[in-house]
DNA sequence: TTTTCATATTGACAGCTTTCGATATAAGTT
DNA sequence: AACTTATATCGAAAGCTGTCAATATGAAAA
């Protein structure tokens, strides 16, 4: 059984999607590797503020970095966002028709 | 088919859950009405704090309230937490596993 | 109607967060 | 080696947020 090293506890969690600059960054390396300027250019903010929001993300967990030559690509990690909001609904959902498939899960507290 | 009025847009929701005594408030009237007296024995904080975090939960419709005589009976709104976090996981991770589920919301963005 | 009890509101303060410009770092280019 | 390009870090300013004590409100009890 595969032990899930770096978990992310749900305020943990909800902190990070706090941000609406953030959620941008999100969403604009949801599902493709891009790199900072691309990120940059999505959003509507300076470039530290952006790097700043990546390391946010970096430190939660909730992207892989990857650097190739002078870039560093960026990729939002999908299966922790998943696990993560399964975590929620679990928490505070627990008796939702949405829960049951979040059952497995079986959480520690 | 059923209006939904009052929607809830991922930041704000996530704003709503990034602070540990409002997830700790959502959890002892997750299940059960509780008054605000009954909350403030589950919590750390003084009883206008717990007020406090009320009101935001209710401003989001995150929590239902009731007045019974002299108390106010809280309980939170699970089907609204499931579905802000279904949008979450067709949003951040519309290719894991967990968004099958969610499909159907088929989101308006 | 005075008192008590339950909850909400107000005002203030401390700490955190977002943002930026300036600068550092470090890799490729000339 | 000097220059450029990409990203990260630093330091500071502005605004937001959680918290409390004090107080207001309003309903039941005495």
């Amino acid at each position: 059984m595969k032990m899930k090293a770096n978990s992310l506890d749900p305020v943990a969690f909800a902190k990070v999607l706090a941000d609406p600059t953030r959620q941008q960054i999100m969403e604009s390396c949801c599902c493709e590797w891009r790199n900072v300027n691309q990120i940059v250019a999505a959003v509507n903010v300076s470039q530290p503020t952006v790097s700043h929001h990546l390391a946010v993300l970096r430190e939660a967990g909730l992207v892989k970095a990857e650097e190739k030559g002078k870039n560093t690509y960026y990729l939002l990690n999908q299966e922790k966002v998943a696990f993560c909001c399964g975590q929620l609904i679990t928490t505070f959902a627990p008796e939702s028709a949405a829960a049951e498939q979040f059952v497995h899960l079986d959480q520690v507290k």
